[in-house]
Parts: C-alpha cells; structure tokens; sequence
DNA sequence: AAATTAAGCGGACCCCGGTCCGGTTCGTTA
DNA sequence: TAACGAACCGGACCGGGGTCCGCTTAATTT
C-alpha cells in the first residue's frame, strides 16, 4: 500500500482559507490520530477517499486522477472532497502524509545515525540521503503534491525538514546563519529537482547522493 | 516601463507540444529579433498582447489577471494569445525576458564583477546579489510565472543561468561535480524563496545577501 | 493583378478545480 | 426516545486555462 496515512493534520471543518503561520513547526507531527474527533460518516467517506485516491493514482499515475474521479470511485460527493482536504494538493498530500511522519519520527526519535545519538554531521549526511531516496520512490506523487510557489516553503511539513537540518546545523556551526544556510541543503533535496536531475538529465542516484555528502561537506567545513 | 522585451524567443508556430531539450542552453539567448519572421499582423498583435498583459498587470497584479482579459484589452480572441504565448507561463515569462536577457548580457558581456575579466569568486558573488535584487524588483511577476514543478529545471532561462554558475564554479572547482553544485547555489536565487523568506518570514535583504556570500564562501572553500 | 497557399485569427467549446447552499444525518441533551 | 442543532453531504454551478476548426488575410508566385 501506498499512502496508509489515513490519520493526517488536514484542516480544521470548511473554511480553511485562514492559515495562522504560527505553526508550531516541530514536534507538530509525529502525535498521531490529531484529527479533532472527526464525525463517524466523515472519517468513513475520509477513508475511503484516500483508499479511492490511492487506487486512482496507481492505475492512472497521479496526474491523470480528476477529483471529481476519486469522489466518483470512492462513492461521494465532490463537496465531500473538497470539505475534507481543502483544495487537491491537501489530498496529495494526506497520501504522503504515512511516509513523512514515518521519516519524521526516524531522524526525530529513531536510531542513529539518524535519530539522535549520532554526530550531528553524520545525522544530517543520513538525513539527506534518507530525504532523497524517500523522494525517489514517491517522486510523481511529491510532484503533483507540491503547492503553488507562494505556499511552497510554507507548507508544515517543508518547514518540519528544515527545522531539523536548521538545528542539526546549529550544532555544528553555532555561529552561522543555520537558518538561512539551510534553505540551499533542503533545495538539493526538492523533488522537482530530482525528477529533473534522475529523469531529465539521466543522472543516476549514486551521483546525487555523492553530490549530498559533498555539499554537506563544503558547508559545514569550519573556519578557514 | 515593466515588460518592453516585446522580443523575445517564444514558440515555433502553434504546436508547441514538442520539446526538443536539445536547446544550446547558453548563448541561445542574448542574439535579439530570433522571431522566424513573424507575419505583419502577427507581430502587431504580439506586441499589442504584451502591452495589454504589462497594462493589466500593473493595475490588477499579476495574480489578478486573466488570459482572456489580456487578450479583451489587446483587442484579439483568446487562440490569438495561446497561439502566440503557449500558454500562461509563457506570456509572463515573455514579460520578464528583457530583463533577464539584460542580466544575461550583463554577466556574459558587460563590465566586471559581474561581467569577465574579475576572479570566478567575485563573479559568483555578484551574480547572485544581482539576481537576488532583480528578483526582489518582480517578485510577483516572477512567481505567476514560475512553471509547473516538472518544467521547472527544464526552463531555457533557468537553464541559462545554471550553465551560468556552473561554468564559473569549474574555474574554482576544477576538480568537484560543478554542475551538481550548482544547483543549490541557484536554488538560494529561487523566487519564491526569496518570497517566503522576505514576506512571509520578514527577512531584510540585506541578510539575504550576507547570507549569498557566506554561501558561495563555504562552497568554493577548497581543500580541508 | 490574380491566383495560390500557408499563416494567422477568434470565439465557441471542453475540462477541471473550487464554491455554494438546501437538504440530510449524526450525536447529544432532556 | 423525541427533538434539536451542528456537522456533514452532494451535486449544480462558476470561472479560468487551454483546444479546435472553419474563416480571413498576408505574403508569394506567375
């Protein structure tokens, strides 16, 4: 199965047009089942249109599924779509919902050398390469996924990633611009780029992941 | 004026469907007039569409503005724009290319830094000051333009720009994977991250310049 | 200058994302 | 268990991007 995600921080009831920005970035994701008691019709149809969607998508890849064809498959309104996810990238998104949580409690929580444990350096090296082949994997769903340009570096969970890498750096260059120096490490790993790079340009991912060790290396090198 | 590169290199007549890919990349660019001969009434409604889309836009913002207004205030039908533009991204990034083919004669040809004749490192820091204020200038411009996330990369003046930065990159990098590098470097210039860091994060750029230099310091530091 | 033809034109048309609101259903309270 | 209100539902509706195709017009050829 593809997205298993069934329980994701989507959207408060309808009007969702107000988003706050005062997230709480970090540890907002990671508690599961944050879905504010949901009534038992909507998680049911909720179920259903990701379970709809998911089947959708593996038929006719992720940019060929209308969302009036996932209400269709999953027997509802479109409405009821719309309702719950907001807009189409909202939908998307809740399917890649499993897999960034799952990523997001490893570099959090997990074992070194990505979890905590390990020297920051390294946890960041892991982390890029856990980042790209995740990537790599789900990469037409991450691109249909991705929001228009003004929400891009919005979106909690890219701001959940460059928290991570934004701390990760701090501990190694306490006196640097992390917050700033983290945005071009993040960017080397957008899927946009990768598409571009792995299927435009034909380049093989052991040259991307090399590209990610030497980046980090260069960055974080210390004082002259 | 804001548009005024009423030449520009478009689109072969009507199907633009084809992509060769194979673009020179480089130098493609900068040669003015490369329109194959556009007939009369042709290039009359060409330039009337970019003037109609500059009036628009400066009035409604470039968010605001509809293909079929632009078209309304040109005085032509609606094919006449799309026949012309291919589609949306390609009437604004028609808009933006005076200026970019202004920076790109500047950083290839005008006078150093920016231009040859200074060391590879003062040319990558003043290219990237210098499209990080030409940026600034056309945020909005910048982001309606931006392509979808799969033509992103593959755009001709993106691609222009990464040739840019890698060429000057192998000057002090002869032996790193320079093209690779490249990429974030770029990607500090995205506009739509200088969007999110300046407006929605209430960044000065002055800490986004300081910010491009501490960057290209860390990359192009050779050797441990 | 007439004929020929390729290029250009325009607006009706389609599709899809997103909205709206009258009717329905769930869960709670009495 | 009756009744109430909030949450939810669904599909008609809207607006805008992009396409199509029959008609018009500019350039060229003789």
């Amino acid at each position: 199965m593809l997205y298993a995600g069934f329980m994701s921080a989507v959207l408060p009831p309808f009007p969702p047009p107000q988003e706050p920005v005062d997230t709480p970035q970090l540890l907002e994701v990671g508690s599961a089942a944050d879905e504010p008691c949901l009534r038992a019709d909507a998680a049911r149809n909720r179920a259903r249109l990701l379970e709809a969607a998911a089947r959708l998508i593996a038929e006719h890849g992720a940019a060929g599924v209308t969302m009036e064809a996932v209400a269709a498959e999953a027997g509802v309104g479109k409405g009821t779509v719309f309702r719950r996810f907001g807009d189409r990238t909202g939908l998307l998104t809740a399917l890649l919902d499993h897999s960034a949580r799952g990523l997001q409690a490893d570099f959090l929580g997990g074992p070194p050398p990505l979890g905590p444990g390990a020297p920051p350096v390294d946890r960041l090296r892991a982390f890029g390469v856990a980042v790209l082949y995740r990537s790599a994997e789900q990469l037409d769903l991450q691109l249909a996924a991705q929001p228009d340009p003004t929400r891009r570096y919005a979106h909690p969970s890219v701001r959940a990633l460059h928290t991570h890498v934004t701390v990760l750096l701090r501990q190694i260059l306490p006196d640097a611009d992390c917050e700033l120096l983290a945005q071009p490490l993040l960017a080397y790993l957008d899927p946009a780029l990768i598409n571009h790079l792995t299927r435009q340009c034909g380049m093989p991912m052991e040259r991307l992941e090399k590209g990610w060790l030497d980046l980090v290396e260069r960055v974080t090198r210390t004082g002259a």
